[in-house]
Order: C-alpha cells, then structure tokens, then sequence
DNA sequence: TATGAATGAGATTTCATTCAT
DNA sequence: TATGAATGAAATCTCATTCAT
C-alpha cells in the first residue's frame, strides 16, 4: 500500500549473513552446536540449507565467524593491558573492562562455557585459550604467590560464573552485576597487596 | 585346557558393566557427550555395540549410571550441610569438603563443566542444577549483603575453577590445590564477616 | 507351503555382502561410478543404505574390495611371468593368460576402462598402475626397438580393445575373441623377431 | 579514463566464451566431467558461476560444444575417406590423417577415453560412436576375415594407446609417436595382404 | 553374556540451475 | 555481459537403537 513492498521477505535483502549470524548464536547457545543442526537454523530464517552454504563455507564457519566479530573487544583489551604498567590500578580497570565485554556478547560467552568440549575441538578453539592466556598474563604478576595467582584467576572466573551462574540468584540485574565486579575487583586488589584484607 | 585362563580377556569378567562406565567416563570428558560414539566406546572395550545395550538400555543411561555413582558424596555432603549450624567454621568445612569431592570425581565434574549445554537437556541435568542449589543454600546466608552472597558463589566456582584452568598455571599440583582451597576459604571468611552479625 | 520358509528375505541370510559386491560393479560398470549412488545399489537389493554401511566403511571401499578380489589373477600372471625366461614362447603364453584373466574379470576390466578418470583418484588407482606398468615388465624386451616395445603394448591393448569395442562388430562371439588372441600373438610374436612379418 | 586499461581484465574481452571452453576441457581432462564442477571452473576463470550461464545453457552443453569443435577434423576425414577407393594406400592416409587428428585434439581424446561411461550417458554419447563407427567402415574391408578386421580396429587403438599409455614409456615424444604410427600402418597392411586380392 | 545384521532418522555438504538486477 | 542470492534435489555418511540367535 502505498508503493512500498510488502514487507514479508523484503528485509531479507542484503543482510542474511548477518541473520544467520544471529540465529545460529541464539540456537547455539540455547541448545548447544553439536544439538543445532543447519535445517534448524535454515527453518527458523525461512530459507534452504543451501543458502547456508551460500554465505559460510562450512557449519564450523558460521561459529568461528561470529566468534571473531564478538571477541575483538577482548583482543583490544588484552593488547591495551600489555602496553600499561603492572599497577593495581591497572588491573582493577582490566576486570572493569573485561566485565564490559563479557556484557557485550553474553550469549557468545554463555556458549563458550557450556560448550567447552566441543569448542576445544574446533578451530577457534586455540583462539580462545590464546586469548585467556593473554589476559592471564597481563593480570597476573609472575612473581606473586600462589594464592594471589589464584585470586587473580579466580577474578576472572568470578565475573564469569556471574554471568550464568547468577541467574539463579534472586535480584536486580544490575545489583547482581555490580556485586560480582566488586567481588572479583576485591579479589585482584588484595591479591596486589600480596595479602587477604587485613 | 586344565590350566588358568589367558589373561588376556580374564580380568573381563564380570566386570563389563564397570569398564563401560570407566570408558565412556573417559572419552564423554576428553571428546564431550555427543562426539562420543557407542561405536567408539564399544571398539575402545573390544565387545560389540549391542554388548552395551545388555548392561545399559540407552546411551544416556551410562551417563546417568556414572553420576550417579560419582556424584553420592556430594549428595552426602549437603545433607551433612543442612544439619549443621549456619557457623563460619561449618562454611569452612564445606569448601573443604566439596574440595576433596570434586578431586576425588575431576573427570565427572570436568565433563559437567564442559559440558553443560548438553547436560541441561540430560535427565542429570536437573539432578545437577538442584545439588548445585543445595549446595549453595548451606553455604549462603540469604539475609546477607548480595556482595557476600556472590563471595560465596565465587568461592565454590574458584574451586572448579581450580581443577581446571589451573592446569595452565605452572607450580605443584598439590600446592595449587592448596593455593586455591586458601583463597576458597579466605572468600567464604570475608562473606561471614560482612553479614550484620559481625 | 512343505515347510521351508518362503525365498523371498530367507536367501539374504549371510552373503549380504557378496550381493554388494555384486550388484555394485553391475552397475559401476553400466552407469559409472560417480553417478552410481548408494541408494541405488540399496533399493536394488533392497536394503537400507545404513546396511551398506555396515558392509563396507565407505562407497570406495566396495569398489576396493571387488577389485581386490576379481584381480588376484592378473597379479598372479606378473608373479609367474617373472619367473620365466623371457623367451617368445613365454610372451605368446602371457597375452593367452592375460585374454583369459579378462574374459574372467569382464565387467570389472569394463567399468576400468571405462571409468579411468574416476579411478585414477581412487585408491585402486596406483595399485592398477603398478599392475599394468608389472605386465609392460613382463612383455617388453627393454633393449627392443621403440617400435617393437610399442608392438607389445599394442598387443595388450588389442585385448582391451577386444572386449568391449568388438562388441559392435558382428560375428559369433568365441571367434571374435579367437581373432582378437591371434592378432594379439601376432604383434608380440613380430615384435621378438625384432622385424615385421618378412 | 584516458588511457590503456590494465591488462589483468583487459584480455578477457569478448573472449569469455572461449575461455570457459578451454579450462573446461582442461579440467574435464584432468578430473573427470562428473568431478568437475560449474564452481570450479568458474573459480578458475575468476568468474561466477551463472557467467558461465550467459554463455551455455547447461554444464552438459560447454562439454558438446568442445566437442564439436574439436572433432570436425575427424569428421572431414570420414567424409573424405568415404569418397576414397577402398586400397591399401587410402587406408594407410587414413591412419596417418588419424594419427594427426589425435594429435590436434589430444586433451579432448583423452578425455572421451577415460570418461565413457559418462559419454555414453550424455548427448555426445551417440555423435562419438557414429563417429567411430564411420571410421571402421572407411578403414574395415567388411569381406576380410576376421581377423584382419581386428587388425584395422587394433591399428586405430594403437593409435589412441600411443596418447596415452605410452607416456609412461621413456624415449623422446616424436620418436614415440612415429614408432606408434608405423605399427598401425604396419596393421593395416598386413590386413590388406591378408584380403582375398593379395 | 554377548554378537551379527540391520534399520530409520537425520546430519553435513555439494551440485546444477534460476532469476532479478 | 555479467553478478548476488537463492533453491531443490540428492549424495555420502553416522548414529542410537533393535532383535533373533
């Protein structure tokens, strides 16, 4: 009505790649890869399996593709980290940073940690442990104790399992997020002091 | 004939139902549930597919079998857990506990980790999630701060934590594990302090 | 009726494989290889693909397996044909040898000849090289002339030509193949007396 | 604008078609018709698929288009050798004009020869053994013996082996092509002495 | 306590072909 | 003279599962 195209298949034109990129995260992750098969994926667009294959060369592709468009916040962060000096400041701001970008592609996260099995099979496999060694090392001080290690791991895997974990907590949101950035901020900042709150 | 059997096959007796258990613990933690075939199982026990349906009516029946032997002392700690006082130093306890649990079951648990989108759709995935609940609900104290409450969490997600990306860190492994129980214990200690009670 | 159990599923009983095989190089060797699927050879023995599967690992592996079994002959005339002296008696009786193994192995050497583009990426590839490159051993006379070694494997290649281009000339089918033999000794038989027919 | 264009597109003005004619056989050649895809070839030609669309209607018809150009001398020779009389000497300038033929168009001979069961199947299928056939009807004297006949065929199947078989043979090409040459003259010769006129 | 033989469902992938632009 | 986007059909192969023996 009114000249313009019915809409129905219309907004199709042009960004499949980019629905299929979406579709196939939200799949992934809700289902996990192995379980979300292409018919799937190709059902929930309205188009053929072959137009998969038109835009990704390979199931795997379409994953790494979205990996490698998600994870370049966590690269940028990893490369900024290693050009500031080793303070706590410093550090703090890193687990900031990185709970942003863990906020920025949640779904994504979601699926690389409950779908480790499969991931470390696939290509981006090695990309992924790259990354995470990267951020260790410019967390970590190497000539720290043990246990402050540990509470600089254990920063990380805090803002994590505040991703997922937490859902089973009650409360707001966004209280729950600040609550877990303080914890794993608390965590690097006594590991800094080489010692537990006094 | 008339002497002791060849080896070989002897120690097979009896004991099928185990090995295919061990086997397929085995290969669900180093490969992931889905890419792990019956097939393979099977030519990994040298007995034929359908030997694993007399001893098991599914594929998801040895995985639940698994659990279910492995995960008991977990089961037995949170019972232990409820009748014990809401104290500091039964929180201790608990990590320390769960500690040597997940140690004495890592294969198991490292399949849980790593495969949880997978899991949630299993008949375990349920009996997982409300130990997982239990768990929490004897070490957290519901009226304390969310900031405590996720201290808590953490610590429990720091050992896990510790089974697993610890590998990467370099140092003893018994050590490391001591290294982490700290930092376990340090975390439930300062969410004891911080509830009102202090 | 009189107590035996109705023909129709009961001959299927253990050569399951043989009537693969069978009906495999049937149809490789009337459609081709490429565009025989294994659908097809399923419905013509009316089973399921997943049957197939159970039989051989792969589709080349059907192909493998009838070649293997149907060229044993040929690999036996090398193995003779090097242990005898290389005398005119010993050539005449390797291409009277080699026209028998053929005419054995007609459809097989058929579907080769025919289909040699597909077969040179084919694992049988190199193996059906080396056995042609053995019986060029055998048959040539390494010091001859060029145009007498090009006899010899013209000579071979006239017994080629004989089962499947003759089919178009008419005439009773053992006398053809005797003219074939003849002319085939001829060329071998000039080619020792290192001079055409005086 | 204004000035010569760069040459990497520059030549491939206007010559598409050939072009696709050209790697097309090549490939076809190469890999066999049925392993070749549309998508290979146009990635060869760094086109899309659907030019080569704008150029044939289908895969099938790039192939008869080679086809009929290339064999044209085949067909001028049977023409010619038609309006021939039947002697020894027209029968000896048909295998050498063969010989030439062969020469001219070895890519395309060397596919017919190792893809026919695909020929068969496709339209150039029957065109091919018209062909052949007119060629054995030109070079056959239909009142010689048997096997005289087989001598004629086995001439022109020399011819073809020399292409092909005989690369694996050491000794410079042109040598080898002679020799090849001379002893299917030679066949034909002793064909024709063998004919009731000699 | 196991095996041999088979199945039905479904997965990923490839291909020739079409058509609007 | 081409391309970008898509399709329908089909191929090879894998898997969990069944059942008579």
């Amino acid at each position: 009505m009114g000249g313009t195209m019915d809409g129905t298949k219309q907004q199709r034109r042009g960004n499949t790649r980019q629905r299929i990129q979406d579709v196939a995260l939200e799949l992934f992750a809700e289902q996990g890869y192995e379980k979300t098969s292409l018919r799937e994926i190709a059902e929930h667009l309205d188009v053929t399996k072959a137009a998969l294959y038109y835009h990704f060369k390979t199931k795997e592709e379409i994953l790494v593709s979205v990996f490698e468009d998600l994870t370049q916040p966590i690269e940028d962060l990893i490369e900024w980290g290693r050009q500031q000096p080793h303070t706590l400041r410093t550090k703090q701001e890193i687990v900031r940073r990185y709970s942003d970008a863990l906020t920025g592609a949640a779904p994504l996260f979601r699926f690389m940690q409950e779908n480790q099995a499969t991931v470390r099979e696939l290509r981006i496999g090695d990309t992924f442990k790259d990354r995470m060694r990267g951020l260790r090392e410019i967390i970590i001080d190497p000539d720290a104790s043990l246990t402050d290690q540990v509470r600089c791991i254990s920063a990380l895997f805090t803002l994590h399992a505040g991703m997922f974990v937490m859902q089973d907590v009650e409360g707001d949101a966004e209280e729950k997020r600040k609550a877990v950035l303080e914890v794993a901020i608390d965590l690097v900042t006594q590991a800094d002091r080489g010692t537990p709150a006094a």
